[in-house]
DNA sequence: ACTTAAATCGAACATTTGTTCTAATTTGTG
DNA sequence: CACAAATTAGAACAAATGTTCGATTTAAGT
Protein backbone atom coordinates (compact mmCIF):
# COMPACT_ATOMS: atom_id res chain seq x y z
CA UNK A 1 0.00 0.00 0.00
CA UNK A 2 2.54 2.22 1.05
CA UNK A 3 4.54 1.56 -2.26
CA UNK A 4 1.55 2.50 -4.15
CA UNK A 5 1.77 6.42 -2.50
CA UNK A 6 4.80 5.76 -3.80
CA UNK A 7 4.65 5.43 -7.39
CA UNK A 8 1.40 7.82 -7.57
CA UNK A 9 4.00 10.57 -5.89
CA UNK A 10 6.97 9.38 -8.24
CA UNK A 11 4.64 10.05 -11.26
CA UNK A 12 3.40 13.13 -9.77
CA UNK A 13 6.36 14.73 -9.28
CA UNK A 14 7.66 13.10 -12.17
CA UNK A 15 4.83 15.21 -14.64
CA UNK A 16 5.14 18.57 -12.56
CA UNK A 17 9.18 18.57 -13.04
CA UNK A 18 10.01 17.50 -16.14
CA UNK A 19 6.13 17.96 -18.14
CA UNK A 20 6.16 14.32 -19.49
CA UNK A 21 5.14 10.80 -17.47
CA UNK A 22 7.78 8.38 -16.48
CA UNK A 23 7.87 4.99 -18.35
CA UNK A 24 7.20 1.72 -16.20
CA UNK A 25 11.14 1.37 -16.24
CA UNK A 26 11.97 4.46 -14.76
CA UNK A 27 9.08 4.10 -11.63
CA UNK A 28 10.51 0.99 -11.07
CA UNK A 29 13.94 2.19 -11.02
CA UNK A 30 12.70 4.95 -8.83
CA UNK A 31 10.63 3.23 -6.31
CA UNK A 32 12.97 0.53 -5.76
CA UNK A 33 11.16 -2.70 -7.76
CA UNK A 34 13.50 -5.29 -9.73
CA UNK A 35 11.01 -6.10 -12.01
CA UNK A 36 8.35 -4.68 -14.53
CA UNK A 37 5.79 -6.65 -13.84
CA UNK A 38 5.66 -5.46 -10.04
CA UNK A 39 4.92 -1.56 -11.23
CA UNK A 40 2.19 -3.19 -13.28
CA UNK A 41 0.46 -4.96 -10.29
CA UNK A 42 0.67 -1.50 -8.67
CA UNK A 43 -0.90 0.36 -11.62
CA UNK A 44 -3.40 -1.83 -12.13
CA UNK A 45 -4.50 -1.20 -8.76
CA UNK A 46 -4.25 2.63 -8.82
CA UNK A 47 -5.95 2.33 -12.20
CA UNK A 48 -8.56 0.03 -10.65
CA UNK A 49 -8.82 2.83 -7.53
CA UNK A 50 -9.48 5.75 -9.74
CA UNK A 51 -6.21 6.95 -8.64
CA UNK A 52 -4.76 6.96 -11.61
CA UNK A 53 -5.40 7.49 -15.52
CA UNK A 54 -3.93 5.78 -18.10
CA UNK A 55 -4.35 4.55 -21.96
CA UNK A 56 -3.48 0.54 -22.51
CA UNK A 57 -0.46 0.02 -24.77
CA UNK A 58 0.34 3.57 -24.96
CA UNK A 59 3.59 4.73 -23.48
CA UNK A 60 3.90 7.57 -20.61
CA UNK A 61 0.43 8.11 -20.89
CA UNK A 62 -0.05 8.71 -17.05
CA UNK A 63 -2.12 12.04 -16.37
CA UNK A 64 -1.73 13.54 -12.83
CA UNK A 65 -4.79 13.14 -11.02
CA UNK A 66 -4.22 16.05 -8.44
CA UNK A 67 -6.92 17.62 -6.90
CA UNK A 68 -6.41 20.96 -6.73
CA UNK A 69 -3.93 22.35 -9.44
CA UNK A 70 -5.79 23.21 -12.72
CA UNK A 71 -5.81 26.77 -13.75
CA UNK A 72 -7.32 28.45 -17.20
CA UNK A 73 -5.73 31.08 -18.50
CA UNK A 74 -8.24 33.80 -19.57
CA UNK A 75 -6.76 36.52 -21.68
CA UNK A 76 -7.41 40.25 -20.81
CA UNK A 77 -8.88 42.67 -22.88
CA UNK A 78 -7.31 46.11 -23.25
CA UNK A 79 -9.25 48.19 -25.34
CA UNK A 80 -11.31 47.72 -28.21
CA UNK A 81 -9.68 49.36 -31.14
CA UNK A 82 -11.48 50.60 -33.89
CA UNK A 83 -12.59 48.11 -36.69
CA UNK A 84 -11.20 45.22 -34.80
CA UNK A 85 -13.52 42.33 -33.18
CA UNK A 86 -13.13 42.26 -29.86
CA UNK A 87 -11.81 39.58 -29.06
CA UNK A 88 -8.70 40.24 -31.83
CA UNK A 89 -5.45 39.22 -30.99
CA UNK A 90 -4.36 42.63 -31.01
CA UNK A 91 -6.40 43.59 -28.57
CA UNK A 92 -5.10 41.08 -25.91
CA UNK A 93 -2.67 42.54 -23.49
CA UNK A 94 -2.21 39.76 -20.86
CA UNK A 95 -3.82 37.28 -18.97
CA UNK A 96 -5.14 35.97 -15.68
CA UNK A 97 -5.29 32.56 -14.02
CA UNK A 98 -8.57 31.32 -13.19
CA UNK A 99 -9.47 28.36 -11.23
CA UNK A 100 -10.90 25.55 -13.24
CA UNK A 101 -13.82 24.78 -11.65
CA UNK A 102 -14.99 28.54 -12.32
CA UNK A 103 -14.00 28.10 -15.88
CA UNK A 104 -15.80 28.36 -18.50
CA UNK A 105 -14.97 28.40 -22.50
CA UNK A 106 -16.92 32.31 -22.78
CA UNK A 107 -14.85 33.90 -20.34
CA UNK A 108 -12.56 36.59 -20.76
CA UNK A 109 -11.14 39.87 -19.12
CA UNK A 110 -11.70 43.77 -19.47
CA UNK A 111 -8.99 45.99 -18.22
CA UNK A 112 -11.42 48.93 -16.43
CA UNK A 113 -10.65 52.54 -17.55
CA UNK A 114 -12.31 55.36 -15.69
CA UNK A 115 -14.17 55.31 -12.51
CA UNK A 116 -17.91 55.26 -13.27
CA UNK A 117 -18.31 52.03 -11.52
CA UNK A 118 -16.49 53.74 -8.42
CA UNK A 119 -19.14 53.11 -5.43
CA UNK A 120 -19.30 49.49 -6.49
CA UNK A 121 -15.71 49.04 -5.88
CA UNK A 122 -14.83 48.78 -9.39
CA UNK A 123 -12.01 51.20 -10.03
CA UNK A 124 -9.81 52.65 -12.44
CA UNK A 125 -7.33 49.80 -13.84
CA UNK A 126 -8.98 46.89 -12.26
CA UNK A 127 -9.69 44.31 -14.54
CA UNK A 128 -12.82 42.61 -14.74
CA UNK A 129 -13.64 38.85 -15.86
CA UNK A 130 -16.74 38.47 -18.16
CA UNK A 131 -18.89 35.63 -18.75
CA UNK A 132 -19.99 35.90 -22.38
CA UNK A 133 -22.74 33.76 -21.66
CA UNK A 134 -24.40 35.10 -19.44
CA UNK A 135 -26.76 38.12 -20.29
CA UNK A 136 -26.87 40.39 -17.31
CA UNK A 137 -30.46 41.03 -16.08
CA UNK A 138 -31.83 43.92 -13.46
CA UNK A 139 -29.39 44.59 -10.90
CA UNK A 140 -26.54 42.75 -12.47
CA UNK A 141 -23.10 44.46 -13.22
CA UNK A 142 -22.56 44.17 -17.21
CA UNK A 143 -20.13 44.72 -19.70
CA UNK A 144 -21.93 46.44 -22.90
CA UNK A 145 -20.79 47.87 -26.01
CA UNK A 146 -22.11 51.41 -26.22
CA UNK A 147 -20.76 51.22 -29.72
CA UNK A 148 -18.86 49.71 -32.59
CA UNK A 149 -15.50 50.31 -30.57
CA UNK A 150 -16.06 50.97 -27.04
CA UNK A 151 -16.92 48.54 -23.80
CA UNK A 152 -18.57 49.83 -20.77
CA UNK A 153 -18.67 48.52 -17.34
CA UNK A 154 -22.15 48.94 -15.70
CA UNK A 155 -25.45 48.13 -13.77
CA UNK A 156 -28.26 47.56 -15.66
CA UNK A 157 -31.30 47.77 -14.53
CA UNK A 158 -35.07 49.45 -15.41
CA UNK A 159 -37.02 52.12 -14.57
CA UNK A 160 -40.30 53.40 -15.68
CA UNK A 161 -40.41 50.39 -18.18
CA UNK A 162 -37.19 51.18 -19.78
CA UNK A 163 -33.87 49.72 -19.21
CA UNK A 164 -30.90 51.53 -18.45
CA UNK A 165 -27.14 51.72 -18.10
CA UNK A 166 -26.37 52.90 -14.34
CA UNK A 167 -23.11 54.07 -12.92
CA UNK A 168 -22.02 53.45 -9.66
CA UNK A 169 -20.83 57.10 -9.40
CA UNK A 170 -22.87 60.45 -8.94
CA UNK A 171 -20.99 62.49 -11.44
CA UNK A 172 -22.03 59.99 -13.82
CA UNK A 173 -25.85 59.66 -16.27
CA UNK A 174 -28.11 56.81 -16.82
CA UNK A 175 -27.66 55.72 -20.13
CA UNK A 176 -30.94 54.74 -21.61
CA UNK A 177 -30.20 51.50 -23.52
CA UNK A 178 -31.34 51.31 -27.35
CA UNK A 179 -30.58 49.10 -30.16
CA UNK A 180 -26.84 50.51 -30.56
CA UNK A 181 -26.35 49.05 -27.31
CA UNK A 182 -25.48 45.47 -27.17
CA UNK A 183 -24.78 43.63 -23.98
CA UNK A 184 -21.33 41.62 -24.26
CA UNK A 185 -21.86 39.35 -20.56
CA UNK A 186 -21.80 39.39 -16.95
CA UNK A 187 -19.32 40.38 -14.40
CA UNK A 188 -17.96 37.61 -12.82
CA UNK A 189 -14.81 38.35 -11.25
CA UNK A 190 -12.66 41.79 -9.90
CA UNK A 191 -9.08 41.65 -9.84
CA UNK A 192 -6.79 44.46 -8.82
CA UNK A 193 -2.99 44.84 -8.10
CA UNK A 194 -2.53 47.34 -5.39
CA UNK B 1 6.23 27.17 -42.07
CA UNK B 2 2.65 26.39 -41.49
CA UNK B 3 3.39 22.84 -41.13
CA UNK B 4 5.16 23.67 -37.97
CA UNK B 5 2.89 25.51 -36.53
CA UNK B 6 0.49 23.30 -37.24
CA UNK B 7 2.62 20.26 -35.58
CA UNK B 8 3.08 22.86 -32.50
CA UNK B 9 -0.29 23.52 -31.88
CA UNK B 10 -1.56 19.58 -32.18
CA UNK B 11 1.41 19.02 -29.61
CA UNK B 12 -0.02 21.59 -27.34
CA UNK B 13 -3.67 20.89 -27.53
CA UNK B 14 -2.59 16.40 -27.12
CA UNK B 15 -1.24 17.72 -24.25
CA UNK B 16 -3.93 20.22 -22.87
CA UNK B 17 -6.41 17.70 -24.03
CA UNK B 18 -5.68 13.90 -23.13
CA UNK B 19 -2.24 14.64 -20.31
CA UNK B 20 0.33 13.47 -22.03
CA UNK B 21 2.42 14.36 -25.31
CA UNK B 22 1.58 12.85 -28.73
CA UNK B 23 3.70 10.20 -30.43
CA UNK B 24 5.51 11.48 -33.65
CA UNK B 25 3.28 8.71 -35.94
CA UNK B 26 0.35 10.44 -34.14
CA UNK B 27 1.74 14.13 -35.34
CA UNK B 28 2.12 12.71 -38.82
CA UNK B 29 -1.33 11.35 -38.91
CA UNK B 30 -2.71 14.36 -37.51
CA UNK B 31 -0.96 17.32 -39.27
CA UNK B 32 -1.41 14.85 -42.49
CA UNK B 33 2.02 14.01 -43.44
CA UNK B 34 2.76 10.42 -44.16
CA UNK B 35 6.15 9.91 -43.44
CA UNK B 36 7.04 10.00 -39.91
CA UNK B 37 10.51 10.97 -40.99
CA UNK B 38 8.82 14.52 -41.89
CA UNK B 39 7.46 14.86 -38.71
CA UNK B 40 11.02 14.59 -37.33
CA UNK B 41 12.42 17.09 -39.93
CA UNK B 42 9.98 19.70 -38.49
CA UNK B 43 10.85 18.68 -34.61
CA UNK B 44 14.21 19.04 -35.04
CA UNK B 45 13.53 22.50 -36.60
CA UNK B 46 11.08 23.57 -33.79
CA UNK B 47 13.59 22.26 -31.09
CA UNK B 48 16.17 24.32 -32.06
CA UNK B 49 14.34 27.44 -32.47
CA UNK B 50 13.29 26.86 -29.04
CA UNK B 51 9.60 26.54 -29.74
CA UNK B 52 9.60 22.98 -28.64
CA UNK B 53 11.05 20.59 -25.70
CA UNK B 54 11.82 17.47 -25.97
CA UNK B 55 14.35 14.65 -24.53
CA UNK B 56 16.37 12.45 -27.15
CA UNK B 57 15.31 8.47 -27.57
CA UNK B 58 12.40 9.47 -24.65
CA UNK B 59 8.78 8.37 -26.30
CA UNK B 60 6.07 11.03 -25.59
CA UNK B 61 8.45 13.68 -24.02
CA UNK B 62 7.44 16.47 -25.74
CA UNK B 63 6.89 19.63 -22.96
CA UNK B 64 4.39 22.62 -23.71
CA UNK B 65 6.51 25.35 -23.99
CA UNK B 66 3.45 27.98 -23.99
CA UNK B 67 4.90 31.40 -22.71
CA UNK B 68 2.34 32.21 -20.08
CA UNK B 69 1.28 29.06 -18.38
CA UNK B 70 3.32 29.22 -14.85
CA UNK B 71 0.60 30.03 -12.04
CA UNK B 72 1.01 29.50 -8.70
CA UNK B 73 -1.46 28.63 -5.70
CA UNK B 74 -1.44 30.81 -2.55
CA UNK B 75 -3.57 29.69 0.29
CA UNK B 76 -6.61 31.73 1.54
CA UNK B 77 -6.75 32.01 5.24
CA UNK B 78 -10.41 32.53 6.32
CA UNK B 79 -10.51 33.61 10.02
CA UNK B 80 -7.63 33.66 12.31
CA UNK B 81 -9.05 31.32 15.31
CA UNK B 82 -8.07 31.56 19.01
CA UNK B 83 -4.38 30.50 19.41
CA UNK B 84 -3.44 28.75 16.07
CA UNK B 85 -0.86 30.60 14.35
CA UNK B 86 -1.63 32.72 11.30
CA UNK B 87 -0.66 29.81 8.56
CA UNK B 88 -2.21 26.27 10.53
CA UNK B 89 -3.84 24.50 8.22
CA UNK B 90 -7.34 24.47 9.68
CA UNK B 91 -7.33 28.59 8.52
CA UNK B 92 -7.32 27.39 5.25
CA UNK B 93 -10.00 27.65 3.17
CA UNK B 94 -9.21 27.61 -0.69
CA UNK B 95 -6.68 28.70 -3.09
CA UNK B 96 -6.53 31.40 -5.76
CA UNK B 97 -3.97 31.32 -8.34
CA UNK B 98 -1.59 34.11 -8.91
CA UNK B 99 1.01 34.35 -12.18
CA UNK B 100 4.38 33.04 -11.49
CA UNK B 101 5.96 36.54 -12.54
CA UNK B 102 4.03 38.03 -9.41
CA UNK B 103 4.27 35.02 -6.88
CA UNK B 104 6.95 35.44 -4.33
CA UNK B 105 6.81 32.70 -1.24
CA UNK B 106 5.85 35.16 1.44
CA UNK B 107 2.39 34.99 -0.25
CA UNK B 108 -0.87 34.35 1.56
CA UNK B 109 -4.71 35.75 0.42
CA UNK B 110 -7.09 36.82 3.61
CA UNK B 111 -10.90 36.70 3.24
CA UNK B 112 -11.91 40.00 4.36
CA UNK B 113 -14.80 40.81 6.52
CA UNK B 114 -16.55 43.70 7.40
CA UNK B 115 -16.96 47.07 5.64
CA UNK B 116 -14.27 49.59 7.36
CA UNK B 117 -12.43 49.35 3.83
CA UNK B 118 -15.23 50.03 1.69
CA UNK B 119 -14.01 53.77 0.64
CA UNK B 120 -10.89 51.90 -1.04
CA UNK B 121 -12.80 49.34 -3.31
CA UNK B 122 -12.39 46.29 -0.64
CA UNK B 123 -15.46 45.14 -0.13
CA UNK B 124 -17.16 42.47 2.79
CA UNK B 125 -16.37 38.82 1.49
CA UNK B 126 -13.19 39.99 -0.94
CA UNK B 127 -9.82 37.84 -1.05
CA UNK B 128 -6.93 40.09 -0.22
CA UNK B 129 -3.67 39.09 -0.81
CA UNK B 130 -1.03 39.94 1.23
CA UNK B 131 2.88 40.05 0.71
CA UNK B 132 4.57 39.26 4.74
CA UNK B 133 7.83 40.15 2.60
CA UNK B 134 6.79 43.83 2.52
CA UNK B 135 6.20 45.95 5.44
CA UNK B 136 3.37 48.35 4.67
CA UNK B 137 4.46 52.26 4.95
CA UNK B 138 2.17 55.35 5.28
CA UNK B 139 -0.27 54.95 2.64
CA UNK B 140 -0.24 51.70 2.41
CA UNK B 141 -2.83 48.88 2.72
CA UNK B 142 -1.79 46.60 5.38
CA UNK B 143 -2.81 43.54 7.51
CA UNK B 144 -2.26 43.69 10.83
CA UNK B 145 -2.72 41.25 13.92
CA UNK B 146 -5.31 43.90 16.69
CA UNK B 147 -4.98 41.25 18.94
CA UNK B 148 -3.64 37.75 19.00
CA UNK B 149 -6.31 36.11 16.97
CA UNK B 150 -7.68 39.31 14.95
CA UNK B 151 -6.44 40.30 11.51
CA UNK B 152 -7.88 43.50 10.28
CA UNK B 153 -6.90 45.41 7.07
CA UNK B 154 -6.40 49.33 6.77
CA UNK B 155 -4.86 51.97 5.47
CA UNK B 156 -1.46 52.94 7.72
CA UNK B 157 -0.39 56.37 8.28
CA UNK B 158 1.00 59.15 10.64
CA UNK B 159 -1.17 61.77 12.27
CA UNK B 160 0.60 64.39 14.51
CA UNK B 161 3.68 62.08 14.84
CA UNK B 162 1.40 58.99 15.47
CA UNK B 163 0.97 55.58 13.84
CA UNK B 164 -2.68 55.35 13.13
CA UNK B 165 -4.48 52.27 11.21
CA UNK B 166 -7.17 53.97 9.19
CA UNK B 167 -10.18 52.64 7.88
CA UNK B 168 -11.83 53.96 4.55
CA UNK B 169 -15.12 54.39 5.90
CA UNK B 170 -16.72 57.65 8.13
CA UNK B 171 -18.20 55.22 10.25
CA UNK B 172 -15.16 53.70 11.90
CA UNK B 173 -12.89 55.51 13.66
CA UNK B 174 -8.64 55.64 13.18
CA UNK B 175 -7.18 52.72 15.16
CA UNK B 176 -3.84 54.19 17.27
CA UNK B 177 -0.68 51.68 16.40
CA UNK B 178 0.66 50.39 19.77
CA UNK B 179 2.64 47.79 20.86
CA UNK B 180 -0.29 44.97 20.90
CA UNK B 181 -0.65 45.88 16.77
CA UNK B 182 1.56 44.17 14.94
CA UNK B 183 2.01 44.50 11.07
CA UNK B 184 1.58 41.31 8.96
CA UNK B 185 2.61 42.32 5.81
CA UNK B 186 1.06 44.71 2.84
CA UNK B 187 -1.77 44.10 0.63
CA UNK B 188 -0.62 43.45 -3.33
CA UNK B 189 -4.01 41.94 -4.75
CA UNK B 190 -7.74 42.15 -4.73
CA UNK B 191 -9.87 39.64 -6.13
CA UNK B 192 -13.55 39.55 -5.82
CA UNK B 193 -16.48 37.29 -7.24
CA UNK B 194 -19.60 39.55 -8.62
C1' DA C 1 4.18 -24.01 12.04
C1' DC C 2 0.96 -24.10 8.32
C1' DT C 3 -1.79 -22.13 4.90
C1' DT C 4 -3.19 -18.55 2.01
C1' DA C 5 -2.83 -14.35 -0.07
C1' DA C 6 -0.09 -10.62 -1.59
C1' DA C 7 4.02 -8.79 -3.48
C1' DT C 8 8.01 -9.30 -6.21
C1' DC C 9 10.95 -11.17 -9.61
C1' DG C 10 12.70 -12.85 -14.06
C1' DA C 11 12.22 -13.54 -18.59
C1' DA C 12 10.10 -13.19 -22.80
C1' DC C 13 7.13 -11.19 -26.38
C1' DA C 14 4.72 -7.99 -29.37
C1' DT C 15 4.23 -3.25 -30.19
C1' DT C 16 5.26 1.21 -30.06
C1' DT C 17 8.43 4.56 -30.88
C1' DG C 18 12.43 7.66 -32.06
C1' DT C 19 15.80 7.96 -35.35
C1' DT C 20 18.41 7.68 -39.65
C1' DC C 21 19.21 7.30 -44.60
C1' DT C 22 18.13 7.81 -49.30
C1' DA C 23 15.02 8.87 -52.90
C1' DA C 24 11.06 11.27 -54.67
C1' DT C 25 8.37 15.34 -54.77
C1' DT C 26 7.17 19.99 -54.23
C1' DT C 27 8.28 24.77 -53.85
C1' DG C 28 10.72 28.87 -54.72
C1' DT C 29 13.73 31.73 -57.66
C1' DG C 30 16.22 33.79 -61.37
C1' DC D 1 12.28 26.52 -68.12
C1' DA D 2 16.14 25.18 -65.19
C1' DC D 3 18.20 24.80 -60.92
C1' DA D 4 18.58 24.75 -55.96
C1' DA D 5 16.44 24.35 -51.70
C1' DA D 6 12.96 22.81 -48.89
C1' DT D 7 9.59 19.38 -47.95
C1' DT D 8 7.85 14.85 -47.96
C1' DA D 9 7.96 9.78 -48.55
C1' DG D 10 9.38 5.20 -47.82
C1' DA D 11 11.76 1.81 -45.63
C1' DA D 12 14.41 -0.02 -42.21
C1' DC D 13 16.58 -0.43 -37.66
C1' DA D 14 17.60 -0.27 -32.85
C1' DA D 15 15.90 0.93 -28.69
C1' DA D 16 12.22 1.80 -25.55
C1' DT D 17 8.06 0.27 -23.74
C1' DG D 18 3.67 -2.01 -22.06
C1' DT D 19 2.12 -6.35 -21.11
C1' DT D 20 1.81 -11.22 -19.82
C1' DC D 21 3.00 -15.65 -17.59
C1' DG D 22 4.87 -18.57 -14.32
C1' DA D 23 7.95 -18.99 -10.49
C1' DT D 24 9.72 -17.22 -6.21
C1' DT D 25 9.72 -14.68 -2.17
C1' DT D 26 7.52 -12.16 1.49
C1' DA D 27 3.82 -11.06 4.59
C1' DA D 28 -0.39 -12.14 7.13
C1' DG D 29 -3.62 -14.68 9.53
C1' DT D 30 -5.00 -18.88 11.93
Amino acid sequence: MKKQQEILNFINQKIEKEGYSPSVREIASAVGLKSTSSVQHHINNLVSKGLLNKKPNISRSFVKNSPINNVKLVPIIGSISAGTPLMAEENHIGTIPIPEEKFNKNLFALRVSGDSMIDAGIFNGDTVVINKEIEPKDGDIGAFMVNENEATIKFLDTISGKKYLIPANKNYENILVDDFIQPVGKVVSLFRDI
